[in-house]
DNA sequence: AATGAATGAGCCTTCATTCAT
DNA sequence: AATGAATGAAGGCTCATTCAT
């Protein structure tokens, strides 16, 4: 019946898909949601404008779906951590980790904070965020792979202390992403760590 | 009928002129820059739009305008501190000040950090941040008045701490204007100063 | 303050709302509402699309505004018609006001039936009709001169005839406007007067 | 894999054929012609866009196709008409044929009015109507039904009367769709049988 | 200084239609 | 015969900005 068998149509248009998310956080990363136009996601992605409807809705639902990579590399910070051997190493591994993305593309991390802080942070992004099992679930993993690292380092209020670090690398990507040429990161990364050193020797 | 005096006109001037910015605030705060509209602004500030123009060049040059006001609100944090005794309770102060003014006006902050974290940060913005000779000014005072705050708290590096601890309530201002419902405020401030009441009592 | 008078500005909206509410009558009548579209009816206008956006929020709001002329015109058929002695006269002058109105412009009742026809007939039609208390007040008035016709021409159900008397106008409007070059509408006309005559006839 | 029979493929064609067709009609009715997309009649009848335009070559002559059915429906409401005795009766047999139809199927009687009334009511339409010579002689047969009827009922000008009687159950049917909740259809249709019947009557 | 009508570029989105397979 | 990806023109609508008064 079909031209093509099932596996080239979903070979075709997760090709095609694949192009357009990619050119779409190009175009997002250098001009921000707002300014990017379709017309110009499109004709980086070498597709027609069409086609990108065809993939996707709405401007919104294609930034959902760029959004959605975020969770994948949010994931990819934590994976193995668990082979490294103590909490103090696997700490300025994760740092290590985010910092140095950071640094190698610092447009998508201040595109990434901007959509989070959109007021009009658009539902489809919040609903990513919060009904997808499985983004809940990697969200849980996430946090309970630094939670596991606290409570190795003896902190009072684990928990508490999650929050706090997750508060204090956002700051210090903000910071940097906001003026990447003045911000000393890597003296940040060190104060931290240092931080910690302190606490867990403060601690014995 | 009656001519005006100057200072008259100078008065009217400056209404318009503030109202127009505050209306501005206000709808910036609650759409963001793009989705707001000089129409919008305008009837807000019970104004013509053509007057807005008189007043602004641009709508970025409005905002520019608008920002401006950051930088006195940032000074209006330290202000007074001097007065203060001791290095803990003035970092405190600056602390209790600043996560007031977040939980007061949340919409606000959100508005202040998307701006800084635009991709197309308006020049006019960062000629702002850099050229105002007055500006620049208050910068170095509030950066003063933090770096005196570590010194006499007798950390190792007193400017990598100023740095870090302005990363630190940055994120703590991100993160609680990105979920303020869930996010524990009051800890983080707690959390904040117990640690520098640590690093003091350590160095004793 | 104000560079304008308030009447003048009142003119200026006006005549370029006319402007644009008659080249828009103008363009559905040729294309229909769908064909016709907002270019097409500004440049008509001799005004830019963007004004026609700023009288009319959207084309339908457009449509609506066209389709309230359609009242004023159905009440102008009856207007005076009590002046007219004797029901027959009366019945005979609407009929060709009403007829003589559709030949002189046949495309414009063949446009009237489409709206009322579409299965979409927005919301903002439907709103007009039903809400607007002087629309409303209008169409009774219609209704009673019809009906104290029919009353006096002594038939047995006023109010059905009513109703009669619309649908067969309203069925001959619309294969005259269908296929004006073979309809007899004359022809059409002398029949309806003559059945009236013959009931009334049959009455006596 | 059997080779099909000539027959088989005729079948499976007009199968297809027919169930776009059907589709198109249902899509039509809902949401007219406009806005019905060929994506929408394509998914409704279970067939590629690209399979329908492989029998229609457009959406017109799609809509073209669909039209055709009407003419064979407008037959069927005259087939065996015959077989009734009695002018009067035939008469009211074809219009309660008629006005069930409408009650049933209102959208779809909406839409045939809408087609037949847009200004840009196709050319492949109108064709249909004038150059097909099935369809021709089968008006003519219809006309000829009604001329008969009209005929035995004694009427002056029989061929008038039916453009008359045409006219009458248009505007009752366009009445009717326009507002089925609030028309007194059967009422109507009592009126149009007693009207006949007085006038037989006044001829006997 | 002040008004708001007017402009026009730009953007998102839809959809009939084509085409390689 | 059949599929659905791909195209591109067209259309509705928004909005920063200008301008005559």
């Amino acid at each position: 019946m079909s031209p093509r068998t099932q596996q080239q149509w979903a070979e075709m248009r997760w090709n095609a898909s694949e192009k357009i998310i990619s050119a779409a956080l190009d175009v997002f990363k250098q001009k921000g949601f707002h300014r990017a136009s379709m017309e110009e996601i499109a004709k980086q992605a070498e597709v027609s404008k069409g086609l990108a409807y065809n993939y996707f809705r709405s401007k919104e639902h294609l930034l959902a779906a760029v959004m959605e990579r975020r969770f994948n590399e949010a994931v990819a910070l934590i994976q193995g951590i668990d082979e490294i051997s103590g909490a103090l190493n696997q700490l300025a591994a994760i740092l290590d980790r985010l910092l140095d993305a950071v640094k190698k593309d610092t447009m998508l991390y201040k595109f990434y904070l901007t959509v989070f802080l959109q007021p009009d942070a658009p539902e489809a992004i919040r609903r990513i965020g919060k009904t997808s099992e499985k983004i809940r679930s990697q969200w849980e993993k996430i946090f309970e792979v630094h939670r596991a690292i606290f409570s190795e380092l003896g902190v009072t209020d684990p928990e508490a202390e999650v929050i706090y670090f997750r508060s204090l690398t956002t700051g210090i990507v903000a910071e940097y992403v906001m003026e990447p040429r003045n911000y000393p990161l890597e003296k940040m990364k060190a104060h931290v760590l240092h931080m910690y050193r302190m606490k867990k020797g403060g601690a014995d």
